[in-house]
DNA sequence: GTGAAAGCGCTAACAT
DNA sequence: ATGTTAGCGCTTTCAC
């Protein structure tokens, strides 16, 4: 077996298509990609011959000779962490998914990466499989290393869209959506609010920020952090501890993604309290399960589901030394039950 | 920009190696793939010169060299269907994770590549970006052409184990999970029950003939078959609907996957019936939701997490060229509310 | 045990 | 408008 790419499987090549066509290979090559000269006849001919034979280019072989491919990396952490499975969140698969469909309708390669740890370890990967750039899900806490790897290839991160950054960023308006939660229980006259997220995270730091700034004003009050992970046992854990260990529970609480706000209200149940009677939770994301889960949750969304296309936009032309700035996707309250807001839909 | 692969960013070729070490080309390749003579000397300075300067070896010149490539495709749909954004079912990203987990610890590269409609089509693809093999995440439809496929290329497939199938297939065993899940509606003396999934799947049509296996037997009972996709807006509509036309609600509903599952169980709450009281519900996969959900799901699990690492083993093996047999992962039955179980942990 | 030479499939530079 | 020549970085003969 050991089917290596070219060669085996009767894999036609330029040369081949040349004899068939009576022309030489460079002729092929341009006529191919519809280059200058060529007779128009001559190109048709060749053409069509390629396509009734299925030609495809060998795109090692255009990598070696030096030519931009086409093909992006996409960085994200699959890795789960060996027993405990701590898949990534949901989200990020959303987004991969998109990301992956943006970028195959442009007819590229897709190579998936794992987080490295350097720089250097990201520019020998990348130079290795021959990726002209690559596309980062999630900051992942290395924003002083993307700072510096962005310099030095075409890259493109979703995540929170720091002050400093000299990247370029796609990413949820972290800090309106933390604001636009904060008003909202400023307006619920919420007295003691508990923040369910690790702020070290960049995205999550934002959120909170905002919140911050939306909640600041509404008298006398607490504002709690409880840093976890983006696990769903770990939160669970977290908050089922955190309530046992409070004089009295919170009567707000903001978790910095969706699935954080569903380990939340398990907690907040298994201790006898009723989610909004008793607390209001508010997540972040409005994945799929958002809506779908009991209670439904009041959440933050992007208004447009862009964020995958745009993520392959922004790459393109920074592959094409065009300078591509940041975005902040505008962001809403979608109000649920969670909240005390209405159910999805009527019940019939 | 416009970095492609070689060449940019002071990459280290073997040239500079041999420069360096102060040998020949063709002893830094042997050196560094640990091979038959190379004085054991030389090629421990050769290997720490290439240490020391982060070399890799340029994979597209590999390639083009006729060299096996260490490179696998993932084939999965994540078109997300235009404006549906019906995304693949959670179960399968968790699939990629673990598949793409065990090839980067192989040291293998990951090629995401949608589905295509044809044999050819797929070995001009494979053959184009230079995969040695691919893993197919489900059968979409495509048994026939993946039989067909499987005797050019070496390919594994996640999905049902069809018994004419000639390529090697690691799957959940269906036919089992189906078939307790029947003995369970058995023993819970159900009457009436509602099949949820679309039988021309053929994961979903195993499922369903092991349950027909379980059931059968019970009485006097009726057994119907709703039809439906694997997205989750489409089923709930389908079994709201379904539940409007009976005369009468059935008692038991067996929906294909857990998404599935958790659509059924809101449909019957929007027509006032209570889970598991008036309908049992269980589903296929034990996705992570599934725990979370409410009323925590009973559902099909395997025994073991192994389905990622099993598919890469045997497409490593039968790119070696070594014969891999299928393999059915044993499943049980997880007993949770959905069904009149117990809840997933005690309250607190 | 190591080097010299050839070539994988393609594209860019220079002919014509 | 097309052909000729050279070479990307590597591995595989075949010499020595």
């Amino acid at each position: 077996m050991v089917r290596s790419n070219a060669s085996s499987s009767g894999r036609i090549t330029m040369a081949d298509l040349a004899r068939l066509a009576g022309v030489s290979i460079p002729t092929v090559s341009r006529a191919l990609r519809n280059i200058d000269s060529v007779l128009p006849e001559t190109r048709a001919r060749i053409q069509a011959l390629a396509a009734e034979h299925g030609f495809v280019a060998n795109a090692a072989a255009q990598a070696l000779r030096g030519r931009a491919s086409r093909k992006i990396a996409i960085v994200f952490d699959f890795q789960s962490a060996g027993l405990g499975r701590t898949s990534p969140d949901a989200f990020i698969f959303e987004l991969l998914g998109d990301v992956a469909h943006a970028l195959t309708i442009r007819d590229f390669e897709i190579a998936l990466c794992p987080r490295e740890p350097s720089t250097e370890r990201y520019e020998q990967k990348f130079s290795e499989i021959g990726a002209s750039g690559a596309i980062f899900l999630g900051q992942g806490g290395q924003h002083d290393l993307l700072q510096n790897l962005a310099t030095r290839y075409p890259i493109v991160v979703w995540g929170a869209l720091l002050p400093d950054s000299t990247y370029c960023i796609v990413g949820s308006d972290n800090f309106t959506g933390g604001r636009l939660v904060g008003e909202e229980f400023k307006a619920g006259a919420r007295k003691s609010v508990l923040l369910v997220g690790n702020p070290e995270t960049e995205q999550v730091r934002m959120r909170f920020g905002g919140f911050a700034v939306g909640f600041a004003g509404s008298g006398q009050n607490t504002v709690d952090t409880l840093p976890v992970g983006f696990s769903y046992e770990e939160a669970h854990r977290a908050v089922l501890e955190s309530l046992k260990a409070r004089p009295k529970p919170p009567d707000g609480i903001f978790a910095a993604t969706d699935t954080l706000a569903m380990a939340a209200i398990r907690a907040i149940r298994e201790t006898g309290l009723v989610v909004p009677d008793d607390v209001v939770v508010i997540g972040y994301n409005n994945i799929p399960q958002a809506q779908t889960f009991e209670p439904a949750l009041t959440t933050i969304q992007e208004d447009d589901h862009r964020a995958g296309s745009l993520l392959v936009e922004k790459v393109m032309q920074i592959r094409d030394g065009v300078r591509a700035s940041s975005v902040s996707l505008s962001v809403s309250l979608i109000r649920r039950l969670s909240s005390g807001g209405p159910a999805p839909d009527a019940p019939a």
